[in-house]
DNA sequence: ACCCACTTGTTGCAAATGCAACAGAAATTT
DNA sequence: AAATTTCTGTTGCATTTGCAACAAGTGGGT
């Protein structure tokens, strides 16, 4: 977020953005969706989840958030999802919280940072589209088996290697691909049965 | 886009920029995502949806696309999910491409349209990730009856009644919320059949 | 060392979903 | 006007999934 832009400015920025840093441990609430409507926050250490109560009081993950991530009502979620919408910190995190507008309309004291905020502020938000999108394309998958080798070819893409560690745990998992977690066992055990996989624990292992 | 741009200006950035505009027919490729990687494309109008085909076979919608809407491999997709993605001409429609470079990197002659492109492709990139948690927010419901509930909310709130007409087909609908038709049918006859809602082919009522 | 909360792992059963297949209605093309 | 394609609507059957409930394993805190 602050990336090309000096000390003196940074500071100049966080006046001017009216910026707050707030800090949190696992389990608080970070924001609530039912107020603060044109606040934006930008998770600058840790981890925070987007969680949403479906009407069938389930538990569901919407967005898992970490460094650089955004978050907020203009940039997520249409105005009749505020029921139940909320985001929760993980990991002990930072957030810095800012008003949309600030971003979004030109600054009266047209200050030069303004414009490399854009400028960062689009590559942040780009970032968060390229997320959000492969997690529809996780979610388009019908079945449960499907929304797996979905996730796990990602992550194991992304660890460069056929073997790699869950970054949460199983019961996570199964509210982010919004499944049962029994349900979901029963499929990794079957999937392991069949020789697809290889699993203990969070370690998960594609066998081609 | 060229919003607060005028015609001198607009006509430098589609240089600038290189942009070039294409039309198309309904059926016709937009775009293949397993080439064209760093091309972004943004509908001017008509509409255009984002097709994955899933292992199983099955055709499923990932986005729903129309004016002002973006879509490219750099503002969404992982990188390995090419296999069987592509955007596909539903209604009439024309499409500007350009390279994300060029919007996302500083142009070298520094012309001053490129701060205000910036900040429109900001506005017009920020909305798309509403549009995708929409997305994700009705998906990540996990019956075929919470999905429905959910998209006729969001529509009957959109249309400002508690009646409304389906922007396309029912057999786009199934594909739009990754379940089988004939489920979907099934279940949208129960739930008249519950007096939930009220329905003749694409048009919904929903009943309290 | 103990308690507590959370995670992993498992099962039977009921309910939801997908699949395949068909038929009439509507729209589009020839 | 006839032919063709797409859409809507329906059903039986097999499979998948969710639900509820239980038990053992793990880790943190006091």
């Amino acid at each position: 977020m602050f990336d090309g832009i000096d000390d003196k400015n940074t500071k100049r920025m966080i006046e001017c953005f009216n910026i707050r840093r707030q800090s949190f441990t696992p389990g608080e609430t970070v924001c609530d969706f039912s107020k603060n409507s044109d606040t934006i926050g930008i998770i600058m250490s840790g981890n925070v989840s987007l969680i949403r109560n479906d009407p069938g009081g389930n538990r569901v993950v919407l967005e898992d958030l970490s460094e650089n991530d955004v978050f907020g009502e203009m940039i997520a979620f249409s105005e009749n999802s505020d029921r139940g919408v909320y985001a929760v910190c993980e990991k002990k995190c930072e957030v810095a919280f800012m008003m949309y507008e600030h971003i979004a309309k030109r600054c009266q004291n047209a200050c030069r940072c303004h414009t490399v905020a854009v400028e960062n502020m689009f590559r942040v938000v780009t970032q968060k589209t390229q997320r959000l999108s492969e997690r529809i394309e996780i979610l388009s998958n019908r079945s449960i088996r499907e929304k797996l080798l979905c996730l796990f070819s990602m992550y194991s893409m992304r660890a460069g290697a056929s073997s790699f560690e869950l970054p949460f745990s199983l019961s996570y998992l199964a509210e982010y691909i919004c499944a049962d977690r029994s349900a979901m066992m029963r499929e990794i055990k079957k999937m392991s049965d069949e020789g697809i996989i290889k699993t203990d624990r969070r370690r998960i292992e594609m066998l081609h």
